[in-house]
DNA sequence: AAAACGGGGTG
DNA sequence: CACCCAGTTTT
């Protein structure tokens, strides 16, 4: 057999049961496709529930508030993926009558779809000829093919496009598809796959050169800075705190936080006490500062460490934007903030 | 071409 | 600690 048909076979006898594989449902195949982004089946999958739940269809989750659907995709990360799902909805509803695009070329237009998920689309729903090149794509062809092309570089992004897209069953690509990227999450796994069992064994050219530990290649990734952020917790005495909406560019984009002081160095409470006596919306007003964690917590993200502490703030009266700490969950928060927010026990204020 | 963008899991 | 995950967008 060649390796087309073993992949296929293969995927005919280990596949898992998912509920998107129970649909060709464009909304419902892009949606589990975002949320599959960088991101594990495990992890995806009480999401992909949770929205299917709450927005059935296209029309219900374009018509929904930013916030909502910010707040349904809180603790999946890569927050840009549901701004886009949603700003994508909208589009597709008001300019498309809610019909989703039926070409790979239509669908690559749309925000949040690069060539793996247009692909997986087009395939999936639509039956397009279009190979999918996700993370278990480049290590299953880089490993049987023996080529050593870094995967994350433009070369080999073509390279490898290039060689699924021959490989690719034409009569049912979506079949292809689905089989090589499950044959490359459970059988051709990164860490110590079992060669064993592999019906491609015989063939496998990294296996008989002994480097399915070296591929595939990929060139190396930048260290993470370290970051110091200090949010401060108001409290007043009628259960009211201060949320603020994070704006720009950076990290957790429209997503809520306590108001963040960031420093280059650690900050001492003296120091913190002098920046927010200086505050004019504090001007006369009393309060008493004190450090919820004498450990920072240190929150890793991909390219940022962040050392964090949490000032709590206790304070008789504030005018202008407060909310009322029992509406505190209501917002859409990053998990840092969640945390503190589940460990900190606001009713016992 | 390189960096930014999250959070969870593995060895 | 380094690396990976059904990648895309911005710089």
């Amino acid at each position: 057999m060649n390796f087309t048909k073993s992949i296929i076979y293969w995927y005919s006898t280990n596949k898992r049961d998912l509920p998107w594989r129970k649909t060709v449902n464009p909304y419902k195949i892009w949606l589990s496709e975002i949320i599959l982004q960088q991101t594990q089946v495990k992890q995806g999958l009480p999401y992909y529930e949770a929205f299917v739940s709450k927005y059935p269809t296209i029309f219900h989750l374009a018509n929904a508030p930013e916030n909502n659907v910010l707040k349904l995709w809180q603790g999946l990360g890569y927050y840009s993926r549901a701004r886009n799902l949603h700003a994508t909805a909208k589009h597709i509803v008001n300019e498309f009558n809610g019909v989703f695009p039926n070409t790979y070329k239509d669908i690559i237009k749309l925000k949040g779809i690069g060539d793996y998920t247009a692909s997986a689309i087009a395939s999936i729903c639509f039956n397009e000829v279009t190979a999918v090149v996700d993370g278990n794509v480049y290590r299953v062809l880089s490993r049987y093919f023996n080529i050593d092309t870094p995967i994350n570089s433009s070369k080999g992004a073509k390279e490898f496009k290039s060689l699924a897209q021959e490989l690719i069953n034409k009569k049912d690509p979506a079949l292809f598809n689905q089989a090589i990227m499950e044959f490359g999450a459970k059988q051709c796994k990164p860490k110590n796959p079992d060669c064993n069992s592999c019906p491609l064994n015989n063939s496998c050219l990294a296996l008989s050169l002994k480097k399915i530990d070296a591929l595939p290649v990929k060139t190396k990734a930048v260290k993470a800075k370290k970051k110091y952020f200090n949010f401060l917790i108001y409290i007043t005495k009628d259960n009211q705190t201060i949320l603020e909406k994070r704006e720009g560019k950076g990290i957790w984009q429209n997503l809520h936080q306590f108001p963040l002081i960031e420093t280059k160095k650690p900050i001492n409470a003296k120091t913190l006490n002098d920046v927010i006596k200086s505050y004019t919306f504090l001007k006369n007003k009393k309060f008493q500062l004190s450090l919820y964690n004498s450990q920072p917590v240190i929150h890793k993200l991909s390219h940022q460490h962040l050392y964090t502490k949490f000032w709590i703030i206790n304070i008789d009266k504030l005018e202008g934007n407060t909310i009322p700490i029992t509406k505190i969950k209501n917002y859409p928060v990053p998990v840092l903030i969640s945390n503190f927010i589940e460990s900190f026990n606001f009713n016992l204020v």
